[in-house]
DNA sequence: ATAGGGTTAG
C-alpha cells in the first residue's frame, strides 16, 4: 500500500499547484514573492496560548542563541514537544526567533516531534530562507505518511531557485522509495548524477533503497558495483531488496561476500535481514549456526533480531525455541515481537496459546494492531470458535481497526470458517474500498459453502470493477466448479487463467482440475492429465483421482493411484481407508482385512471421528458412540425420535460402508451414533429455536449422515451448517448448499 | 540547523 499521488513534473516550475494529498489538510501554498516579505513571524504566545509567567524559572535567566539551539536539538530526539513549545516561546521573546539557525531547529523540533502544522507555520515565518530550512520542512512529511507533500514542497524551493543539496536527494529518494515514483524518482536520479553528489554515502544509499523498493534489483546491481563509497548500510540495502523479491539466496549470496571480501562488518540490521531470509529459505540448520553467531556477537539481545528469530523458528515449527526467545527478550519485547509470537503459535496449531498471549500482551499494557487481530482471528477461524470469533470482533471495532483492509478479510475469514455465511457477507459489503485478497476470500467462502453462481457473481465483479484476479482465486473458482460437476467451466476458466491472465499453474491447481476430471467421471482422462503434467506429480496430486476412484469404483486405477500416493507418503492412513471402505462396500471383506492388516503392520492409525459444537461459550466434543456426555440419554431420545419422523419423510438409512459389524449392534443403530448426528442432536436439544446449528468435525461426514441431515434440517425447521476436514455443507430446509453428496 | 538500512498478517 502506498499513499495516492499526483504524478508531477519535478523540473517544470510552472506546475506547482498540483493536486492536493486526500489526506492533507488544505494550507496556503505561499509563492516566491511570499518568502521574501519582511517578518512574518509565527507567534507562539497566540498561536499556542502560551503563559510565559508559567515559566517562571526559564524567565529567570534567559538562554542564549546556542542553549535555545541545544535545547531544540534535544527536543527532536526525545519527541518532547511540550518542553519544544516552551523553547519556541522563549525565542520568540528573546529575539532569537529571527535568527535562522534557531527558526531552523525549530522548524526540525516540530518535525521531529509530529507536529507538521507547527513547522510549517514556523517555517513560513522565516524571512531567510535557504536549503537547510526546506530540508527540515521536507523531511517531515513521509513520517507523517505525507509523502507527496515533500516533492510538493521540494517543488517550491525550485520555484524559490533554492537548490537542492546532497541532503535534499537523500530524503526525496526516501520518498520516491515509498511512494513507488517511479517517473520523478528517475528524474531526480539524472539530476543527481550532473550534480555529482554520489561520493556521498548517504544520497547513494538512499538512491539503493529507492530502487531496491521499486523492485529494480538490476538497476540496485549496477548502481551498487559504481558506487565509489559504501558502508554496511549499503550492503544492508541490497541484502533487504533481494528479501523482499523473495530473492533468498541472493540475498545469502550478497551476505556471504560482505563478510567475505567487503571488510565491512555486518550489524544488528543485517543480522535481521538475514534471519527473515533463512526463515524464508527453510534452512534450518543455517539459522540455527547463524542465531549461535548472532549471541556471540552480542546482537540477538537487539529487538529486531530477537523478533525476527522468534519468527523464524516458529516457521520451521519450533515453537519452543522461538517462547525461549520471546521470553529472553524479556521487557525488550515490542509490539511486533508480541505480533511474532502469537502468530508463531497460530502458525503451530496451537491456537489456546494463542489466545493466551493475547491476553498477557493487553495484560501487559501492549497495544493491539492490525497484525494481532489478523493473527488472533486467525486462531478463531482454526479453532473454530464463533464466540471467541465475535469476542475479538467487538474489540476489533473497539480499538478502530474494521475499516482497515487486512482485519477486515480476517474477520470475513473468521466468520466463512466458524460455520456464519451471513456475518462473512456483511462484513465483505461492509468494506467498499476492497483488493484482491477481500475478493478472494470471499468468493473462496462461497466454493466452500458450494455457492458456485455466487462465487461466479462475484469473480465477474471483481473483473469488471479492475480487480485483477490471482492465482487464489481460480482455486476457489475451480473448487467451486468441481463441486458443482462442472467440467466444461472448470476446464475453461483453466485455459482463461492461463491465457488470459497470464497465471502459471501449480501443483493446487493442478490438483483441482484432476478433481474436476475425477469427479465428472473422466478418470482415464485424468491420469492422462497427470501423465502430461510439466511438473513431477506429487501426493496432493494423485489424491483427489484416488476419492474419484471410489465413487466411480474403479478398483484397478485405485490400487494404481494408491501405490503412488504411497510412494511418497507412506504414512498417509486416508489411502488404506479409502481402499477398505471401496473393499467394503463391495463386500470383499478379504481385501478389507488386508488393508487393515496392512496398516496395523505400518503402525499407521485411523484418527478417531469427533465432532463439537458451541453451546453457550463452551465447547461440546462428541465421539462415535460415546456415552461420557451428560446429556447423552436425552440425546438419544431425541434422535431415535427424528429417525421415526425422518423415515416417514422418505429417509432410509444408507449402511453400505459399514466396515465391521459390532456383536449385538445393528448396522442402523451403528450409524445412529455417529459423532455428527450427537452433536447436531444435542444442538438441537440445547440452542433456541431458530437458531442455526453449527457442528464441526475432523474427518469426512459420511453419506448416511449427509442424507439424514437433509430430512433433520427440514423436519426442524433449522438451518445446519456442518464443517468436516474437507468443506461446509450448509442445509436448508431439506437441501444442501453442496448439491449432491458424495 | 537538515539526510540513508531491520522484524510480524489477510
Amino acid at each position: 500500500m502506498f499513499e495516492e499521488r499526483p504524478q508531477r513534473i519535478l523540473t517544470s516550475r510552472k506546475n506547482s499547484n498540483t493536486t492536493e494529498c486526500i489526506d492533507e489538510p488544505k494550507m496556503g501554498m505561499p509563492s516566491t514573492s511570499d518568502f521574501r516579505e519582511p517578518y512574518n513571524v509565527y507567534d507562539p504566545n497566540r498561536c499556542l496560548e502560551l503563559d510565559m509567567l508559567s515559566m517562571p524559572s526559564l524567565v529567570a535567566s534567559l538562554p542564549d542563541r546556542v542553549s535555545i539551539i541545544s535545547a531544540l536539538s534535544n527536543c527532536s530526539s526525545t519527541g518532547n514537544l511540550d518542553v519544544g513549545r516552551m523553547y519556541h516561546a522563549l525565542a520568540f521573546k528573546t529575539g532569537y526567533i529571527g535568527n535562522k539557525f534557531v527558526a531552523t531547529s525549530l522548524v526540525d523540533m516540530y518535525v521531529k516531534c509530529g507536529n507538521m502544522e507547527h513547522a510549517r507555520k514556523t517555517f513560513e515565518g522565516l524571512s531567510d530562507l535557504d536549503i537547510v530550512s526546506f530540508n527540515s520542512l521536507i523531511s517531515g512529511y513521509p513520517s507523517n505518511g505525507l509523502s507527496g507533500r515533500a516533492l510538493d514542497i521540494f517543488m517550491e524551493a525550485q520555484s524559490a531557485e533554492i537548490g537542492p543539496n546532497e541532503y535534499t536527494f537523500s530524503i526525496l529518494f526516501t520518498v520516491c522509495g515509498t511512494i513507488l515514483a517511479v517517473e520523478e524518482g528517475k528524474q531526480l536520479h539524472a539530476q543527481a548524477v550532473k550534480m555529482e553528489y554520489f561520493s556521498n554515502i548517504a544520497v547513494g544509499n538512499s538512491l539503493l533503497t529507492m530502487y531496491s523498493k521499486f523492485g529494480m534489483m538490476d538497476e540496485v546491481e549496477i548502481l551498487f558495483e559504481n558506487l565509489p563509497n559504501r558502508n554496511h548500510i549499503s550492503w544492508t540495502v541490497v541484502i533487504t531488496g533481494f528479501y523482499k523479491q523473495e530473492r533468498f539466496e541472493m540475498a545469502l549470496k550478497q551476505f556471504n561476500c560482505m563478510r567475505h571480501n567487503s571488510g565491512i562488518e555486518p550489524n544488528e540490521y543485517t543480522f535481521t535481514v538475514i534471519f527473515a531470509c533463512s526463515s524464508g529459505m527453510k534452512e534450518r540448520n543455517y539459522g540455527m549456526t547463524l542465531h549461535a553467531q548472532a549471541i556471540k556477537n552480542g546482537m540477538a539481545s537487539d529487538v529486531f533480531v530477537g523478533t525476527a528469530i522468534i519468527d523464524m523458528y516458529s516457521g520451521f515449527g519450533e515453537i519452543v525455541y522461538a517462547e525461549k526467545m520471546f521470553k529472553e527478550l524479556g521487557s525488550l519485547a515490542s509490539d511486533v515481537s508480541w505480533n511474532a509470537l502469537i502468530a508463531g503459535y497460530v502458525r503451530n496449531e496451537k491456537c489456546e496459546e494463542a489466545m493466551e498471549t493475547l491476553h498477557k500482551m493487553i495484560m501487559n499494557g501492549v497495544t493491539c494492531d492490525q497484525f494481532t487481530y489478523s493473527n488472533i482471528l486467525k486462531a478463531c477461524s482454526a479453532l473454530p470458535s464463533l464466540t471467541m470469533g465475535e469476542q475479538i470482533h467487538s474489540r476489533v471495532i473497539k480499538a478502530n481497526y474494521k475499516s482497515n483492509i487486512q482485519v477486515g478479510s480476517s474477520l470475513l475469514e473468521m466468520y466463512a470458517k466458524c460455520g456464519s455465511l451471513v456475518d462473512a457477507e456483511h462484513i465483505f459489503n461492509q468494506i467498499k474500498c476492497r483488493d484482491v485478497v477481500l475478493w478472494n476470500t470471499m468468493i473462496k467462502a462461497y466454493s466452500q459453502y458450494g455457492y458456485l453462481k455466487k462465487a461466479i457473481f462475484l469473480f465477474n465483479n471483481m473483473v469488471e470493477e479492475g480487480t485483477m484476479p490471482t492465482s487464489a482465486t481460480f482455486l476457489a473458482l475451480f473448487s467451486a466448479c468441481s463441486h458443482s460437476g462442472l467440467l466444461e467451466e472448470g476446464q475453461e476458466l483453466f485455459q482463461s487463467m492461463i491465457v488470459d491472465y497470464g497465471i502459471i499453474p501449480e501443483e493446487n491447481h493442478y490438483s483441482c482440475m484432476v478433481d474436476l476430471l475425477g469427479r465428472a467421471g473422466q478418470l482415464e482422462k485424468a491420469r492422462e492429465f497427470i501423465k502430461g503434467l510439466p511438473i513431477k506429480p506429487t501426493s496432493a496430486i494423485w489424491r483427489p483421482l484416488l476419492a474419484s476412484c471410489r465413487y466411480h469404483r474403479n478398483f484397478k486405477l485405485a490400487e494404481f493411484v494408491a501405490r503412488r500416493i504411497l510412494e511418497t507418503d507412506p504414512d498417509d492412513a486416508t489411502v488404506y481407508i479409502t481402499l477398505s471402505n471401496m473393499y467394503a462396500e463391495a463386500g470383499r471383506w478379504g481385501d478389507v482385512e488386508k488393508q487393515r492388516a496392512l496398516m496395523e503392520l505400518k503402525g499407521v492409525k485411523k484418527e478417531p471421528g469427533c465432532s463439537w459444537i458451541e453451546v453457550n461459550n463452551k465447547l461440546h466434543k462428541f465421539y462415535s458412540g460415546d456415552m461420557r456426555h451428560p446429556k447423552m440419554s436425552k440425546i438419544y431420545e431425541k434422535l431415535r425420535e427424528l429417525v421415526r419422523q425422518t423415515k416417514n419423510m422418505g429417509y432410509v438409512p444408507d449402511t453400505n460402508f459399514v466396515l465391521h459389524q459390532g456383536v449385538g449392534v445393528s448396522k442402523e443403530e451403528q450409524i445412529l451414533c455417529h459423532s455428527e448426528k450427537l452433536a447436531v442432536c444435542f444442538g438441537l436439544l440445547s440452542l433456541p429455536p431458530g437458531r442455526p446449528i453449527r457442528v464441526f468435525k475432523n474427518l469426512r461426514v459420511c453419506a448416511d449422515c449427509h442424507s439424514a441431515m437433509k430430512y433433520i434440517s427440514r423436519l426442524t425447521n433449522r438451518d445446519i451448517v456442518l464443517k468436516d476436514n474437507y468443506r461446509f455443507h450448509h442445509f436448508k430446509r431439506g437441501c444442501c448448499s453442496c448439491g449432491d453428496y458424495w
